[in-house]
DNA sequence: ACATAATACATAGTTATGCAATGTATCTAG
DNA sequence: CTAGATACATTGCATAACTATGTATTATGT
């Protein structure tokens, strides 16, 4: 069956959705990196590495797609709470089209 | 709306996508390099530079997902033509199943 | 007759990114 | 008081799409 094969395809698959996601989740709701990991989990069950998430949330932010700022907390670890920008809103739309004619693509060639 | 991010990222999106769309492609009928491109241009408007399909057919077939035979031709360049073999086939099923569920995930978190 | 485009294969180098590994620091539970 | 969960972050490696380039044949236009 090649598991080895579908186990790189999928963390392949990752690459270009991992992002999509993290844009996805982030319409509408605010979340902190660990805890966008737990929901992405939860919903998903895709696991995102934190090595992944934080080097992704970074890039985001150099494209101005998604703003962070710091909350501290009354115990423990401050926590950075990312948000969609008005360009990240406008760049997922585009994304969203993409996704919608790929997933129809998909479905067309795989009988 | 930060066209150059959406261009990386469609480009992201290929690398997963790409050997699932050919496998699915080869599910059924054979094909050759070249008519694979076309064929996969007419049906998902995707269009793959020949860069990318040699590597990744080769990259197949020594996964054993495919096999392939030269076909002379009354006139012109002989054609390579790749068919799925059971392992690609198998494999494939696997990949469907992750595709789908994937599918469904980020339906639910784009809303 | 001759240049250009289309057909058909292939490889080398660049670039982007997921992930494992590693590091720091705090809080909670056994 | 130690282990695990929480929370951030960086470094280095492997993978794969893409650009550029190369070879060779056939068809088309002028």
């Amino acid at each position: 069956m090649n598991s080895e094969f579908v186990q790189k395809w999928k963390s392949q698959v990752k690459k270009g959705t991992l992002a999509y996601i993290v844009l996805n989740v982030l319409n509408g709701n605010e979340y902190y990196g660990y805890e966008l990991i737990e929901e992405i989990k939860k919903n998903t069950r895709i696991e995102i590495a934190e090595g992944t998430l934080y080097p992704l949330l970074n890039r985001l932010k150099k494209e101005f797609l998604v703003d962070s700022k710091w909350v501290e907390q009354e115990s423990g670890i401050p926590r950075k709470y990312y948000t969609l920008t008005k360009e990240g809103k406008s760049t997922l739309k585009g994304m969203q089209e993409y996704w919608q004619h790929l997933e129809k693509s998909i479905k067309r060639i795989s009988k």
